[in-house]
DNA sequence: TTTATTTTATGAGCATGCTCATTTTCCGCT
DNA sequence: AGCGGAAAATGAGCATGCTCATAAAATAAA
């Protein structure tokens, strides 16, 4: 039994390594199920003994990377950087892990990434709630207490937004998405600074 | 020759008639286009002389609604309302019209509505264009200038989140869709007043 | 009216993600 | 060793989005 949990695990391995490289090199949608069974030496059918589907397989890899990342990150210095600061390294760090995959992640925003992702699978969950995890943690460290849902509801969207644009940013080295990313947090920073002394909306700010 | 266009427009609108039906009742991955093109009284070949995909099929129905949306409220009160609030009216007329497709908004999410949309179509183009223009417009009636790039970015961004939420929306009346609308908004107008008075980012603001 | 050309419709067929009945392999037990 | 049952692998086959060579229809030219 213990031999058979091993194999198993290889070939899950070997899945996602043929998996890796026919994305890699074919781009997504051109490395079919057939293609990534046959480079990983297994039937068809297999492969879906071991991932529901073929974005599973693709989440997996992201999560795999991601989580990477977020080890790496949790292991960094505790006390030095601003709130928004350790959301941009956090986030950084993610994207550098996430690149061999930068141009697929697209494929994952309709079903894995979506804010509620009703039809989401194991590893997409577990990518958006390891993920909003640290931002609640660093938010802790930072004095900002529990942030509520819709602030994580909005962190998300803009955090999918990045993503997004990530994905097909052209800038010389993505610096327009490191560019984006600076705006998008200092304005969810900017909106959670006033929600703790403004009982509601500024809106009586005027003009002068 | 002109027989030949009426002919053609009313085959379009033949299938955008059964798409809208079938997609309401059986939901978009449910309904094939060979369904479609049937209840069209069509070959299934020739849908695709019409639309692309079966994508392009819905993002015709969304853009028809957003473009009735939009007209309906261009001929609002003029000089009424904040940005704000209008902003949020805005929002609201386009998610009254396109409440028949809300539970297929997702589908669209991917390539249509991708902040870049490099692989979108026509339609999703003017989607989004149409509706920036109608914001920027917004903004200069509000005074607040030609709103930059990544202002519109951001706002795109906000929207999307929003959709992909409202699409699976289960609360009452979509209320908490809503709810979000109106942080988001805030956030975003939060985020635009200060770019004309500070010079950067109010990182000295303190928590006094 | 008859012929030629362009435009449109057609549906068989392809590619591919995924399923499932069947076969094969593995492991404990006697 | 040999058996029995469970777990895993297999690949033919299905569903469906989409293509494309061919047929039909419409329009222009004669």
């Amino acid at each position: 039994m213990r031999v058979t949990t091993q194999t198993k695990a290889r070939t899950r391995e070997k899945i996602l390594d043929a998996a890796r490289q026919l994305f890699a090199c074919n781009g997504f949608d051109e490395a079919t199920t057939r293609n990534i069974a046959d480079a990983a030496g297994i039937a068809t059918g297999t492969l879906f003994n071991y991932f529901p589907t073929k974005e599973a397989v693709l989440a997996s890899l992201a999560t795999e990377a991601a989580s990477v990342a977020l080890d790496e990150f949790s292991d960094g210095d505790p006390e030095t950087e601003s709130f928004e600061e350790d959301l941009f390294a956090f986030t950084a760090a993610l994207l550098r892990k996430l690149k061999p995959l930068r141009k697929h992640i697209v494929a994952l925003l309709e079903t894995a990434l979506s804010p509620l992702a009703l039809t989401a699978g194991e590893a997409s969950q577990s990518f958006r709630v390891a993920h909003l995890e640290t931002v609640g943690r660093l938010a802790k460290k930072h004095r900002r207490g529990d942030l509520p849902p819709v602030a994580l509801q909005l962190y998300w969207t803009l955090h999918i937004g990045l993503l997004s644009f990530w994905s097909s940013d052209r800038s010389p080295r993505q610096e327009d998405t490191l560019a984006l990313l600076d705006h998008s947090l200092s304005m969810f920073v900017g909106w959670l600074e006033p929600q703790g002394n403004l009982p509601t909306t500024p809106k009586t700010k005027g003009k002068v």
